[in-house]
RNA sequence: CGGGAUGUAGCGCAGCUUGGUAGCGCACCUCGCUUGGGACGAGGGGGUCGCACGUUCAAAUCGUGUCAUCCCGACCA
């Protein structure tokens, strides 16, 4: 390709409205142009690099034994009605009618049209087990699309689904699918980590995300792992090994106290002269439209995805002030589990909660909390608290550490969850209709190349890991009106583009400044630079990713270039 | 959904306080010159100042509304 038609714009500063730097290289280096919030044109370049990870997964995905597909984008809403989630699925799901005034939507994802076509061509336990896959464009309308790719509404994704007649064999399938994650990251260059987390508000299953480790805000997830253990979990799933400790708030009695402007924890700790983990920290939600109080220990969160479960509720935020009186006749600030309709109001306490004696609780009167109180017998205890960095490792009991991670896959044992709902079935060696025991598997692509970025970039741009750089090599001819130069750039781009690998010739009759800094910001593995030297029959070869330079003659230099590539392939 | 900020040429910005012919840098076009880390000179093209309504002789500028974008937060009592 040459430079001078390949289509592509470099800005000379980064665009105001990106934060994260995976934005903005990808926009100053001309990969993306957004056209509307979250909504992204991938140009050729952006194009190749999609390309070249849609063609790792297939590689891999079809080793094995995932046959691809492709499914509609736009969905009647019949079939999620069926599944239950046209309902369920919220603003996420962008619903449009078509010229009939049949209600429509776009494909946020595909379980629910997997199911139904594999409902209609499998009937007999020995057509599976079976796994389809398709790597499309989704759309999900977000709350908050951000960091460009990394969560825009409109993106691609692989998506692929299983089909099992046991538990056993989706478990098995689950395995391979583990694998193929790990592979397929590998070959793009990345890092991953499979971290274990919460399936959603259907309990049971299993599922584990694989994350691009980053010390960057961007990565929206929270990561604990063990360094002595191969533990790691996102934080809406994370366990940890605390010894329930027994906090004793040292009162000798229960009263009622004056606690005048202690809203939060702290201020009532300092008051009280009290550790904060002895005060039992009352949270009131609404989950499902429904009043939820959280009683936790004081020096912890609840974590709301584990509440989520506790519940069984599909959705849940934190109550409003006037709803606090309303509903549990209290005060913000100063609740108690003790004065509300049990009947009306669902009250679940934390396992931490289990070793607190004497400790400080609410009084539901504004400014006045309970001193010296104490449990009541017959109370069940969840999980639903947040881990903190240096709590325990559930498995080996050394310290867990946090870290934030990018998701760029998920594996997710799904069961029977769509298949019953929707009737489809299969029969089985005894002649009895059986729903399908599914499994689903994604990888955001066009957020892979995102977290690529994220990972592998400098100062001057990108630095890609070659497997899926847009371009191997550019050729550099410092001054293209140099007869010599044209001539030598020009030879050494016909002999690589013929053994196939991939260049680019910067034939534009910029000064080389220009086309240095462009090749470093669109991040070129290797750079072929032809200048002066090229009157003792010498060439600049330069790797991106250590700014290495050797001094080659062009033949050499041709050969280091496929070297470095099939090696990488 | 709440709070904050910003909308002026493809990109980055100034102008707005104090209303009076819409500007700068980059990019783009032409010519010259230059060719090892985003050169230089001369000339040129491109914007209904987010949109609507209002105030005014006159609005990018003042007022009201609205839309969009970005950031933070989404209540831990």
């Amino acid at each position: 390709m040459k430079m001078s038609k390949l289509f592509v714009q470099t800005l000379r500063e980064f665009p105001n409205d990106a934060e994260a730097i995976s934005h903005k290289l990808l926009v100053r280096a001309g990969y993306i142009k957004k056209l509307a919030n979250g909504i992204y044109t991938y140009m050729p370049l952006a194009q190749r690099v999609l390309a070249k990870i849609s063609n790792i997964i297939r590689e891999e995905m079809n080793a094995s034994g995932a046959q691809e597909l492709t499914m509609p984008f736009v969905q009647p809403a019949e079939v999620w009605q069926k599944s239950g989630r046209w309902q369920k699925y919220g603003k996420e799901l962008l619903r449009c009618k078509d010229r009939h005034d049949n209600e429509m939507c776009l494909a946020p994802t595909h379980e629910e049209v997997i199911t139904s076509v594999v409902g209609e061509v499998v009937n007999s336990y020995k057509q599976l087990p079976l796994n389809l896959y398709q790597i499309q464009t989704k759309f999900r309308d977000e709350i908050r699309p951000r960091f460009g790719l990394l969560r825009g509404r409109e993106f691609i994704m692989k998506d692929a689904y299983s089909f099992h007649t046991t538990q056993e064999d989706l478990e098995r399938e689950y395995e391979v699918m583990g694998k193929t994650y790990t592979s397929i990251f590998n070959r793009c260059g990345l890092e991953t980590t499979a971290v274990q987390s919460d399936s959603g508000a259907i309990g049971g299953a299993v599922s584990h995300e694989y994350m691009v480790l980053v010390d960057t805000m961007v990565g929206e997830n929270d990561v604990f792992y063990c360094k002595n253990c191969s533990y790691s979990a996102n934080s809406n799933h994370a366990i940890s090994k605390l010894p329930i400790e027994t906090t004793d708030g040292g009162f000798d009695k229960e009263e009622i106290v004056d606690t005048p402007n202690t809203k939060t924890i702290e201020e009532l700790a300092a008051f009280l002269k009290v550790n904060a983990n002895c005060i039992l920290k009352a949270v009131a939600y609404i989950a499902d439209s429904r009043p939820v109080i959280a009683m936790i220990r004081g020096d912890k969160e609840v974590e709301e995805t584990k509440l989520m479960n506790v519940l069984n509720a599909l959705e849940i935020r934190p109550m409003e002030n006037n709803e606090v009186k309303e509903f549990l006749n209290s005060e913000a600030g100063f609740i108690s589990y003790r004065n509300v309709d049990k009947s009306k109001v669902r009250v679940v306490f934390d396992n931490t909660v289990k070793g607190m004696k004497n400790f400080v609780l609410g009084a539901d009167i504004k400014d006045k909390h309970i001193v010296g109180a104490n449990l009541e017998e017959g109370i069940e205890f969840y999980d639903i608290s947040l881990v903190k960095e240096g709590e325990f490792c559930p498995e080996c009991g050394k310290p867990l550490y946090i870290t934030r991670g990018i998701e760029v896959g998920n594996i997710f044992q799904l069961g029977t969850k769509y298949s019953e709902p929707m009737g489809a079935c299969y029969t089985d060696e005894k002649g009895q209709l059986k729903p399908y025991i599914m499994g689903c598997y994604g990888i955001g692509v066009s957020r892979t190349m995102a977290a690529a970025i994220e990972k592998y970039h400098d100062d001057f741009g990108i630095v890609w890991p070659i497997e899926i750089a847009p371009y191997h090599v550019d050729i550099v001819p410092v001054n293209i009106d140099d007869e010599t130069q044209s001539k030598v750039a020009y030879e050494i781009y016909e002999k690589l583009t013929k053994e196939g690998i991939e260049a680019v010739i910067d034939d534009r009759s910029d000064r080389a400044g220009v086309k240095f800094k462009d090749a470093d910001l669109i991040g070129f593995p290797i750079r072929i630079t032809v200048g002066k030297t090229i009157q003792e029959g010498l060439v600049e070869y330069k790797t991106r990713k250590d700014g290495v330079m050797t001094k080659l003659t062009p033949d050499e230099a041709i050969e280091n270039v496929i070297k470095y590539v099939k090696k990488s392939s």
